[in-house]
DNA sequence: AAACATACTGAACGTTCATTCTGTATCTTA
DNA sequence: TAAGATACAGAATGAACGTTCAGTATGTTT
């Protein structure tokens, strides 16, 4: 890799931290191009030579946070045994994550805004996608334990992912052990569900 | 009443209704005023006279929206007897009325949005309390009744809010009948859990 | 070193919109 | 019927922002 190569991912990275750091803070919408410029010392100009659009930019930033969530996910993973026990730890791990590095709130807000082009909807709709893969994956594991009943595996990862994205949404003035415990007890529900006795 | 309170009403019910179906339609963001005004026939200035901002007109759209689900649900709540079926009941009633008059998509875009008053924020946290108390009083019941079992009430509230709340935003591109059993199967799952032999 | 490609600059553009303001018409009240 | 209040009109305002583009600089290749 030649110098000019280099010294282009360098400033491709600075944009990146700069406007994730921007987004986590200010959210979407409320982040102009104009702060990500004065963050870095880019030009404009030089932003959109490196991204297409200020969703292009987002977009990378959320598949790379999701990307590197799942490293980090599988290599956590095998210390758990039992699907209940992993789904314990995946939420630890999820809301330590979601309040550290939280494009949860720009990403809801990006998801419910109502100006995303047809290109976005499809890297949207794979990150979606990507989600329920997995919960499908840790759902029929648990059925082929014995571990759940046999439910429909669709309508359970949908549930599952419905209940995460609610609960970022009602979690974010709440302090990290308060949103744990409410994570902990939601998963607990989920589980072993209200009714008393169950058949 | 003389005859102008009543014109005046009149206007005010005819911005309400344009207003909605707009927002339902378009979403909040690609609402403008300048659409409700070709909607009603309306003035720009007059929308003004009769509501204080769009973030006002919309609020007044949900809290309405909100005691008039209030008064059909009373209605139909006595038919139910335990808390489980109360649970299928509302959830039924609320997936068919959430598909006719969704402001779903736009308060989600709302709620989720950046540009919210100070005055908009405590109405909308008014609202969600609303829920709460909703849930709050039926878990209770739930547990009285030793249906459920006695668990954090408060948690189990928002866990429900959380669920309803991320499963309308996963629902939207799904027809009424998946959509009713997506949220069944949901609430299934929030009832007897999982997990295949429960404490 | 000349030709070329890549990286970068920043002013200008174009559009969108909520909100305000000045003025006018309609109705009520004294 | 005159004075006052209420209801309504719609042009003007003004600010925000994403995106583009013509031009410059820096590095690479021949």
């Amino acid at each position: 890799m030649n110098k000019k190569q280099l010294q282009s991912e360098q400033t491709k990275k600075r944009i990146v931290d700069a406007a994730r750091a921007l987004f986590v803070q200010k959210g979407y919408k409320a982040t102009s191009i104009e702060d990500i410029v004065a963050a870095t010392g880019s030009s404009k100009g030089n932003i959109y030579y490196h991204f297409k659009s200020k969703e292009g930019l987002f977009l990378t930033l959320l598949e790379d946070w999701d990307r590197e969530w799942d490293v980090q996910w599988s290599q956590k993973e095998a210390q758990y045994t039992s699907v209940a026990e992993k789904l314990y730890g995946m939420t630890d791990h999820l809301v330590r994550d979601d309040m550290n590095h939280p494009l949860t709130k720009a990403s809801d807000e990006f998801f419910n805004s109502d100006e995303i082009s047809p290109e976005g909807e499809e890297r949207i709709a794979q990150l979606v996608e990507n989600h329920l893969q997995f919960f499908r994956k840790l759902i029929s594991q648990g059925i082929e334990n014995q571990e759940f009943k046999s439910e429909n595996v669709e309508h359970v990862a949908i549930t599952l992912e419905s209940l995460f994205l609610g609960l970022s949404q009602m979690a974010r003035k709440l302090t990290l052990d308060e949103a744990l415990a409410l994570y902990q007890s939601a998963i607990g529900v989920f589980l072993h569900g209200m009714v008393k006795k169950s058949a």
